[in-house]
DNA sequence: AACGAGTGGTAGACAGTGTCTATGAACGAG
DNA sequence: CTCGTTCATAGACACTGTCTACCACTCGTT
């Protein structure tokens, strides 16, 4: 037996991840999670006592991704905190345009169980970084407001560009001049510090 | 029979209607919408021969009935544009509020056949209006581009709101300030015109 | 060494879902 | 009167999430 070295639970999530990315959030059945993990569709049951649960230790591992890119991509980006904040948006805005159905996920507050779970505890630490980099960049503003809002208008680009309802109203096809836009917007004019 | 003058067409999409204002899009199931109107299971298949097509037609009504408090808001409105779009996003933002399941259906594209059912037909023209207006309140930018980036801002507030996550990551309880902030953010500081 | 208790997975049942199909009632046109 | 057409009913099918009874296996205790 060399796979279950790693244990049934990780496999679980392993297959959901797969089926999420390969078919999208609607392909998420319990039964069809179990399937591909060879297991029966009550094997699961000992480690997500519910279909939510399950589905929420998936877009567990999104969030974590989530966190791990945009940490990389401000690593990697020094010129600064206006700098900063552009990458960090455009590695959140790739994100959720390439892995479509775990940002789907990731934001489907009926899927999961939203209080629990440590998502507060992924995201809400991430969005205080956030917030203390548009400070550094915008020095007058209220930081969290500010912060409120360019993470609301990042998560509403991801989702109208996604349902390509953005491309048909601006007529672009690539998102990068409406990011610019809105970067703009939030953090006043690109050579602005 | 004095409520067949009305067709079981429109009495399913009205029972959708209050269904979903009572218990959220996922209780949107054909069977229940059939039993509320008191027909068999089989009756909605003649109108609407997919479960997606009926959940499209509710989801008509709320994109009419946006629409309509938009034009009515405005007509409302005689402040010049900057108030005009003002006014605009807090007719948005509060339709977004307070139809939170329509709200929610109305953006669930995997639910919609977002193609089909005039869905364009009434949100492109609407967004068109909106351009126009971004157009005269900031007249150096890209209107069609700026009024994208505004409507992703307040599609982005609308959903992290109802879902919670702006009141904790802001501290506001109520979503003025944060839509102010948004506002001068795309148009300029209040004053300005 | 033998046994009893957990642990971890199987398999079947149940109510509920969307879709499909056969059936039948009502009704107007010829 | 009869034939078609329209409209709704009712049953079946495969599939879902949850629940429960069962069983194989391991491990610590006596």
């Amino acid at each position: 037996m060399n796979e279950s070295d790693t244990s049934l639970r990780d496999r679980l999530v392993d297959a959901g991840v797969a089926l999420l990315a390969a078919e999208g959030p609607g392909a998420l059945t319990l039964r069809e999670i179990a399937r591909r993990t060879g297991v029966s569709h009550g094997a699961p049951r000992r480690y997500f006592p519910t279909h939510l649960e399950l589905l929420s230790a998936i877009a567990g591992r999104g969030f974590a991704d989530l966190a791990g890119r945009v940490h990389g991509a401000l690593e990697r980006e020094t010129g600064g905190p206006r700098a900063q904040v552009a990458a960090l948006a455009r590695t959140y805005l790739e994100f959720a345009l390439e892995h479509a159905g775990m940002y789907e996920l990731m934001f489907r507050h009926d899927l999961l169980e939203s209080g629990r779970l440590g998502l507060r505890d992924t995201s809400l630490p991430l969005f205080s970084l956030f917030a203390d980099l548009i400070g550094d960049a915008v020095p007058g503003a209220d930081a969290r407001r500010a912060a409120g809002a360019l993470w609301a208008a990042l998560h509403g680009v991801a989702q109208l560009w996604r349902w390509r309802s953005l491309q048909l109203a601006t007529g672009d096809e690539d998102f990068g001049p409406l990011l610019d836009t809105v970067l703009a917007a939030h953090l006043g004019p690109e050579g602005a510090r």
